[in-house]
DNA sequence: AGCGGGATTTTCT
DNA sequence: GAAAATCCCGCTT
């Protein structure tokens, strides 16, 4: 039914407002997942704010390559983020998915992430957490399991809010980060 | 509801 | 050596 997203090509912002409401499917301990996209934040090399302003290293490496894989980083000695990656082949830029709702039975991801409520995936240090995502699925390709990532219709602009990014020190004035409105799973409305 | 500090380690200067 | 695309707890209002 859906398919995995043609417009992963398109710069980060544009990604970032169309990921809103589709969903990523995860296989854990042999059972299936599916998680809808409520916030996103835009980043891109031309940005002050991105891993990828200063050029390669070998965190960021991934954001350099195809769209449609997952760039994972490790952060605060104690958390993974997870971004979708975007744009062309060697202009590095991404999608930091900053919250999720899940659709399905949350039993197995409060094996992960034992919090009951919004709390267990609306932050995106706590859906990778809850989704068990850390740096073995860094350059991860979402077209595969045993995490994929699926299409829905776009939404209308009414249903989204476009922002300024949060835990930024620079860049803070531009506004990359969209969500649902209303949504109960928004990290910060 | 909002502020401040601690956890803990990778990355870059 | 400092900062970091964060989270959680405890304290104050």
């Amino acid at each position: 039914m859906s398919h995995f997203p043609r417009f992963l090509h398109q710069s980060a912002e544009i990604v970032a407002k169309r990921l809103l409401g589709c969903y990523m499917s995860r296989i854990l301990d042999g059972e299936i997942v599916r998680v809808k996209i409520v916030e996103t934040e835009a980043y891109d090399q031309t940005d002050p704010a991105s891993h990828s302003f200063r050029g390669k290293t070998r965190r960021n490496e991934v954001m350099f390559g195809d769209c449609g894989h997952l760039y994972v980083y490790f952060t605060y000695g104690m958390h993974y983020c997870c971004n979708i990656v975007t744009g062309p082949k060697d202009h590095a830029s991404a999608v930091l998915i900053r919250a999720v709702e899940p659709l399905d039975d949350i039993g197995i991801l409060r094996k992960y992430r034992d919090i009951a409520g919004t709390g267990i995936t609306n932050g995106p240090a706590k859906l990778c957490q809850a989704l068990s995502i850390d740096a073995s699925l860094n350059g991860h390709d979402l077209r595969l399991a045993p995490l994929t990532l699926h299409e829905s219709p776009a939404l209308n602009d009414t249903e989204i809010v476009q922002t300024t990014r949060i835990g930024l020190s620079t860049g803070r004035e531009t506004k990359w980060r969209f969500y649902i409105r209303d949504n109960p799973y928004v990290s910060r409305q």
